[in-house]
RNA sequence: CGGGGCGUAGCGCAGUUUGGUAGCGCACCACAAUGGGGUUGUGGGGGUCGGAGGUUCAAAUCCUCUCGCCCCGACCA
């Protein structure tokens, strides 16, 4: 392309907006521009780049023996009502009606269109299983659209649907798609992890999240340092600490401790180790407990985790933290006075509570707190669970290594469904007895957009983007220098592009006669991986000059050695 | 959803406290010089000051309402 024909729209500041480097460099170097919040126009070159992925994954899908199909992206409620996500899913799905007052949504996904395709088309266990994939456009009404195409309301994804008559054959699919999506992200370049992730109700290994690691990432990823292990924060299960408890040194006594809200008062008024205190969490009880609430205790220096605690029979899901008037009322003293000594609630304490000795903990009477507090001679020892956050450092769950915490942007995820759809809406095949049998399901997306932001979080310098080479708009950029005054070095810039062209390479020609400065700027901030410099002085000598976007000093290449030497860089 | 902030030219911002009829930089247009890292000069075009209502002789500025956008928080008792 000439680039007075394929316009490039680069801006000199930030806009205000825009918070994370991807974002401010995805409209710097005019890829996208805003139409309203969490809404994007794609301008041309990151309409290329877009293409990029889509045909990597598109690639991977088909080599994966996954079937393209084109959903609609606006669907009917009553499909949602059937499987009862018309009422679950809350304000994230953009309702609307038509005309004739039907009810209909924005696809936020197609887990019902698929699912009501698929009992409309597959009647016998012959026809599975098959995998169907899509490359569409989704709406989710996010709370809080943000850092630009990377969490925004209106977002491409590949989703993929497969189905099943028995657990091994989607496990083999799942496998395979995990196996794909390995390809997909080494082939676009990324650094990424397949991480285990939440997956709700259905065990074993049915689900994995695929992540970029990037600082900018919204999830905490733990991994091993010795093993492929890695998980989500919220999965990653926290060892309970080896060895005994240790023996009680000290009587449990209770302390005047005004103003001593928190752990880190606590910590700094009494010289108490953090490893020495104790949280007590109030959360709303589950209706298998005769109680309003539950106390949940982890120690001072570590973190609840939500997921965790949710899945306690004695919890109510969703998690619903007490207010501190509800804590007064049930407990008679206030959020910083509590602890497990005489607390007329149930407890769950964590792994590594339990293994605490002479410790302190609120008294819960205002401003007053134990110390010395031993479990099974000052109090008994309530249920122990996995309760918290684990932290780095900490041993691995799979018992080899210690773990990291990273941040990771959510890229991709694997998901085996199970028979959640089919089952609600009735999407049967017979099998081999000729008996009616709920397909098993499986999900696997890859949020398209959201893999342009997070290659540039992984891939930028000071001057702007530096595309992996399968994701760039184009591969080579060629800067003539003067070009309007200089007949030699319109002719030789014209000569090199037509044969670049005609050999196939993805060349972009920058015909806008600009001074060389603003032209390499633009250059570098779209991120164009190789750049061929034609000018006067160059060509008196017979050279023109290449330079590589990822870095190295510029170098002399005679004219007619110019094309093999790219074909050489772009191998 | 809670808290905070911001809406003035395409972008980035000043002007609002103390009311007097809108400005700077970049970008854009024209001409000229310059021509290897965002060059320079001269001359231009462009704004219902987010919207509605009110106060006033007079409103970007004060008041009320409204819309939009952004940030933080929504475990740490």
């Amino acid at each position: 392309m000439r680039v007075s024909q394929f316009p490039i729209s680069t801006l000199r500041e930030v806009p205000a907006d825009a918070e994370v480097i991807s974002h401010q460099l995805m409209m710097r170097a005019g890829l996208i521009r805003k139409v309203a919040a969490g809404l994007y126009t794609w301008m041309p070159y990151g309409v290329r780049v877009l293409r990029k992925v889509e045909a990597i994954v598109r690639e991977e899908m088909n080599r994966a023996g996954a079937v393209e199909i084109f959903m609609p992206s606006v669907q009917p409620g009553e499909l949602w009502q059937e499987s009862g996500r018309w009422v679950q899913y809350g304000p994230e799905l953009l309702r609307f009606k038509d005309r004739h007052e039907r009810e209909f949504c924005y696809g936020p996904t197609h887990e019902e269109i698929i699912t009501d395709l698929a009992r409309r088309e597959l009647s016998s266990y012959r026809q599975l299983p098959i995998n169907f994939y899509q490359i569409q456009t989704k709406f989710r009404d996010e709370v809080r659209p943000r850092f630009g195409v990377m969490r925004s309301r209106e977002f491409i994804m590949k989703d993929a649907y497969s189905f099943h008559l028995t657990q091994a054959s989607l496990q083999q699919t799942y496998d395979a798609m995990y196996e794909a999506y390995v390809r997909i992200f080494t082939r676009l370049g990324l650094d990424f992890r397949p991480v285990a992730a939440d997956n709700g109700s259905i065990g074993g290994s049915g689900s994995h999240e695929f992540h970029v690691l990037a600082a900018s990432g919204e999830d905490d990823i733990a991994f091993s340092d010795r093993s492929d292990y890695a998980a989500n924060i919220e999965m990653a299960e926290a060892l309970a600490p080896v060895g005994e408890r240790a023996a009680p040194t000290e009587a449990m006594h209770l302390v005047d401790t005004p103003d001593t809200k928190t752990i880190q008062a606590l910590v700094d008024n009494f010289g108490l180790p953090v490893e020495k205190t104790i949280k007590t969490l109030i959360v709303a009880a589950s209706d298998q407990v005769d109680a309003d609430f539950v106390a949940l205790l982890v120690r001072g220096d570590h973190e609840l985790n939500e997921i965790k605690a949710e899945k306690q029979p004695e919890v109510a899901a969703p998690l619903c933290f007490a207010t501190e008037a509800e804590i007064r009322a049930a407990i008679g003293a206030g959020p910083g006075s509590l602890g497990p000594v005489n607390l007329p609630l149930p407890v769950i304490v964590d792994r590594a509570v339990a293994v605490m000795s002479d410790f302190g903990a609120g008294a819960n009477r205002e401003a007053k707190h134990y110390f010395g507090i031993n479990w099974e001679r000052d109090l008994p020892l309530p249920r122990v669970a996995d309760l918290r956050n684990v932290k780095p450092g900490d041993p691995s769950p799979d018992g080899q290594g210690s773990l990291s915490i990273v941040r990771g942007i959510e890229v991709g995820h694997v998901f085996q469904l199970g028979r959640k759809y089919s089952e609600a809406m009735n999407a049967n095949v017979l099998d081999e007895n000729g008996k009616a049998q709920a397909m098993l399901m499986g999900c696997y997306g890859i949020g398209v957009t959201r893999v342009v932001a997070a290659a540039i979080e992984q891939n930028h310098d000071d001057s702007g983007i530096l595309w992996p080479p399968a994701m760039a708009p184009f591969q080579v950029v060629i800067a003539p220098l003067n070009l309007k005054k200089s007949s030699a070095v319109q002719q030789q810039a014209e000569a090199l592009y037509q044969q670049l062209l005609a050999r196939g390479v993805e060349v972009l020609l920058d015909d806008r006669d600009l001074r060389p400065g603003v032209m390499f700027a633009d250059q570098e901030l779209l991120g164009i991986p190789h750049r061929v410099v034609v000018s006067e002085r160059g060509l008196q000598a017979g050279e023109l000059e290449y330079k590589a976007r990822s870095g190295g000093d510029a170098v002399k290449v005679v004219v007619d050695e110019i094309e093999s030497f790219l074909r050489e860089k772009l191998a």
